[in-house]
DNA sequence: TCCTATGATTAGAA
DNA sequence: TTCTAATCATAGGA
């Protein structure tokens, strides 16, 4: 059996078993019986038939003519419906279970993010604080560009989507005027729609990709926290360069001292510990030219805790007269300078410790009386003093004390620790 | 524009 | 995990 006449029979077939057709003008039921008005009827649909499958095989103005006559034939809605449904159980149907796909996790991860980048909040700022005088310009900046960005992307994607449209209605426009002519049904046109927005969308995740992409390297270059490297303030490279030079002989400083600096000069911790790395290996690399700088810390260090301990040995000899003397010289508790730094920076600052001072103010006092006297005075020439000389660093590079950094074997050494590290 | 200083990053060691 | 050493990339001054 060719397929044509398969076609008919099933047609015929289709028909036969009353199917209700499109438009209300369904064929007469067969009312329980087939006579001689059944016979005709199939004859009829025989005949439309025939004339269907014959149409390609004919000139165009010959099918033009018989194509008016069969708009306008009787069965023809009929038809239509059945062949419509044909092709529903055929083809389509298999287009159709296409259609159910989930949505494309890539253009949801795409959304998502230009939905985060383009939202109200501002990018997070650089991870330095310091010297951030200027980060609302950068911001701004960034802002506009992301902005100038997703004006880009919008009008792109408007764009896209007017002639998405405009194509849609141009395909559905050709399918209803087809469908005159053969079986288009409204849900094989709703497919069609649904075709052609998918083949759109792929459009817009391309163009969802390049301004991704965009605003990846909008970011990097605004936010990559390298590029965004500023100097700490004066104040703070102060207070990082006094701990540093106080605590010369093992300037490992431990977490809670990373995070007393840290918070006295508005940087972060991690970038206290960038910092005494840096000066680490660069102030080992180069001693002879930090040595200045440490013979200024070494000063500004000294009288510093000269004043506190006055003040100290004032306030404690006002409140508490009857403070034994504990130092004697020999055998005083020494501190190091670095601690010294730190219990100035208790005496004047937030941590103060009363007791503390109250049991070791005159040990301080002896301490100063110490290093004032083994320096030599407080204007030594360079590589005199001996408070911050690099003998610290033993032959093979490393500080003597470094080989048990107090951030790493003793961490409870904070700020106000009293040690006897005389090696200042 | 060049040079130096400096904060941050990275790989590898301990 | 922290540290060192090397390196990058930028700031800022001459």
């Amino acid at each position: 059996m060719d397929d044509q006449s398969r076609m008919l029979q099933t047609l015929a077939g289709v028909n036969l078993a009353g199917h209700s057709v499109q438009g209300g003008m369904a064929l007469p039921p067969p009312h329980g019986h087939e006579g001689a008005d059944g016979d005709g009827r199939k004859q009829d649909i025989g005949d439309i038939l025939h004339q269907i499958m014959t149409i390609t095989d004919q000139s165009l103005d010959e099918a033009q003519a018989k194509k008016h006559a069969l708009n306008c034939h009787r069965m023809k809605p009929a038809l239509f419906s059945v062949l419509c449904e044909i092709k529903e159980k055929t083809g389509l149907s298999i287009r159709g279970a296409q259609e159910e796909d989930p949505p494309d996790p890539q253009l949801m991860r795409l959304d998502n993010m230009l939905l985060a980048e383009g939202g109200p909040p501002p990018p997070p700022p650089p991870p330095a604080s310091a010297g951030s005088s200027d980060n609302s310009i950068e911001h701004s900046d960034y802002r506009a560009k992301l902005t100038q960005i997703r004006q880009i992307y919008h009008t792109e994607l408007e764009k896209y989507e007017q002639a998405c449209n405009e194509f849609t209605t141009h395909v559905m426009n050709l399918l209803r005027e087809q469908s005159r002519t053969r079986p288009i049904s409204p849900k094989e046109i709703e497919r069609m729609v649904g075709i052609i927005h998918r083949k759109f969308s792929s459009i817009q995740m391309q163009l969802k990709q390049s301004t991704c992409e965009a605003v990846m390297i909008l970011r990097s270059r605004f936010l990559d926290a390298r590029r965004k490297r500023r100097n700490f303030s004066k104040q703070a490279t102060e207070i990082l360069n006094e701990y540093f030079y106080s605590h010369l002989s093992n300037p490992y400083p431990s977490e809670e001292a990373k995070e007393e600096l840290a918070k006295k000069c508005s940087i972060t911790v991690s970038q206290v510990s960038n910092w005494f790395g840096n000066k680490r290996i660069r102030y080992k690399k180069n001693i002879g030219k930090f040595q200045e700088e440490a013979n200024l810390y070494a000063a500004k260090t000294a009288v510093t805790a000269a004043h506190a301990v006055a003040a100290a040995v004032q306030n404690n000899q006002t409140n508490s007269p009857t403070t034994p003397n504990s130092g004697s010289s020999g055998s005083f508790n020494l501190p190091n300078s670095g601690d010294m730094f730190m219990n100035m920076q208790s005496l004047n600052g937030d941590s103060y410790q009363g007791s503390q001072v109250g049991a070791n103010v005159q040990s301080q006092v002896d301490t100063l009386r110490h290093v004032i006297n083994q320096t030599g005075g407080y204007s030594d020439g360079l590589g005199g003093n001996s408070l911050y000389s690099p003998h610290n660093l033993n032959a093979n590079g490393g500080w003597q004390d470094a080989t048990t950094p107090s951030s790493v074997t003793s961490p409870t050494e904070g700020p106000g620790s009293v040690h006897s590290d005389t090696s200042n």
